[in-house]
DNA sequence: GTGAATATGTGAAAAATATCACGACTTATC
DNA sequence: GATAAGTCGTGATATTTTTCACATATTCAC
């Protein structure tokens, strides 16, 4: 693929930088500065400097970076033309807000289908998104690459090993679980009690400094 | 406070250790090493033990860590014995999950209450927490330190100034905002689109090495 | 035009994080 | 009690990420 040396930190704010180009043009503006979009998107506007130097020269000395030009480029970069597909694996709590969120807004994923070991939940929809049983996932998956899972911790191993074997390459998981799965998978964990317990973690361990605030 | 120089990678971590050898003793288990623990939380052996060490020698060579031990002095260290109150803004679709969930179970925070901008929904209570009417805020929300916050991106900003006013340190930030806020108060962002638009990313322009596996 | 202000792109340095690899010690076995 | 196997703690090293700081180019006001 094109440039296997973009650093890792800085694929990652590359959506986040997308998103308020993209609210910038919807605004009007023409061009930002990395000063401007550091103070938006709370980033060191040098980080952001270096992040785009990753992909050329995008910007101009003295003048900043024309926004139309650099929204178009981050489009293609992020193929925010193509529209990949997500199924959702267990229609709970957290499960039926994803569904209920469109995700489309301003956004390449869409969420094609839902699975659910409920009965009463299968052969129904939310937010247009049909569910499906657990067990049609392999005849309903079709040729989807991405999951995300919120379904209970105890049945993530599991459903993870169906889905592998079913070909899905990428997996946003919400349970608690570690799941294992083959190296040409891919696993983002997000673990939603662990950053409430970290976040009190720092704020009893690391008490940040009061520092001059503009008054 | 007590340590300071824990790297903010490893306090990150804390909690998922914790949580494992919760489960360990649970299951029994009195003995661990650190080749265990990795591949229970996928993280690298080396990493785990740089990680203990920050806080003395806590294992013992040649036999490993004490589940018990290990297990009370991350008990102590992160402050599980203590409950944090935490609030909850803006019951909606992830915010009602949210309330669902019992963020207690193996967990030493606790949502105590809950505010809204929609009349119908205060004065109900979901999963046991109160839900009070955004205007009361400042009345009602007393000594709480901790917000998560789930309202429309709109919103953030304006919530998030009355939050830090009302003495708020530490924020579980799920809007798309980048929030503003002193340099005294702690904001961890959670950007579900993000990192569903990150993972896909990394899916096509990252291709994972199909390595050996197990067969 | 000219000078002041502005802002990029990047080499170099710093900081943070992860990993290697091994000495030292423990446990288990016979 | 000697030997083998197992495992920690950590100095050293590697990798990743962030930040500094400035030469260079552009814009703007007059
Ligand atoms: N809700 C939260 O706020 C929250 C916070 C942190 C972590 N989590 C984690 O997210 C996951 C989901 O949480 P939740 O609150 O939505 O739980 P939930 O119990 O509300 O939903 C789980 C859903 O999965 C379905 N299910 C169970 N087994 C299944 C299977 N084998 N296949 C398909 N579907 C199955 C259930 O029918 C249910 O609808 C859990 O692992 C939980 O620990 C949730
Ligand atoms: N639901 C998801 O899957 C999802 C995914 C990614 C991001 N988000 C973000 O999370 C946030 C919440 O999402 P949601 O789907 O729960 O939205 P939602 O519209 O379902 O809920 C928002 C709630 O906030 C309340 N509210 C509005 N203004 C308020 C105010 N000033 N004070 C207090 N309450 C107020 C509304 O009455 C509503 O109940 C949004 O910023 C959204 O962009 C949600």
């Amino acid at each position: 693929m094109e440039q296997n040396k973009i650093p890792q930190a800085t694929a990652k704010r590359l959506p986040l930088y997308y998103r308020f180009l993209n609210n910038l043009q919807i605004q009007g503006k023409t061009r930002v500065s990395s000063k401007e979009l550091s103070e938006a998107v709370k980033v060191d506007s040098a980080t952001i400097r270096r992040d785009f130097s990753y992909f050329g020269a995008l910007g101009k000395k003295g003048y900043g970076y024309n926004v139309e030009y650099l929204l178009g480029f981050f489009r293609k970069t992020l193929d925010q033309d193509e529209l990949t597909d997500v199924a959702l694996i267990g229609v709970g709590n957290l499960g039926t807000a994803f569904l209920n969120y469109n995700f489309t807004k301003n956004n390449n994923t869409k969420i094609v289908c839902a699975f659910d070991a409920d009965p009463n939940k299968s052969g129904t929809e939310i937010g247009g998104v049909p569910i499906y049983h657990i067990d049609e996932l392999e005849e309903r998956l079709g040729n989807v690459k991405v999951a995300i899972l919120t379904i209970p911790a105890m049945e993530a191993d599991r459903i993870t090993e169906r889905l592998v074997s079913k070909g899905v390459k990428g997996i946003l998981n919400f349970t608690p679980a570690r799941i294992s799965v083959p190296d040409d998978v891919r696993v983002h964990h997000i673990d939603l009690a662990i950053e409430l317990q970290a976040l009190v973690y720092f704020l009893k361990h690391y008490p940040l400094e009061m520092k001059e605030e503009i008054l």
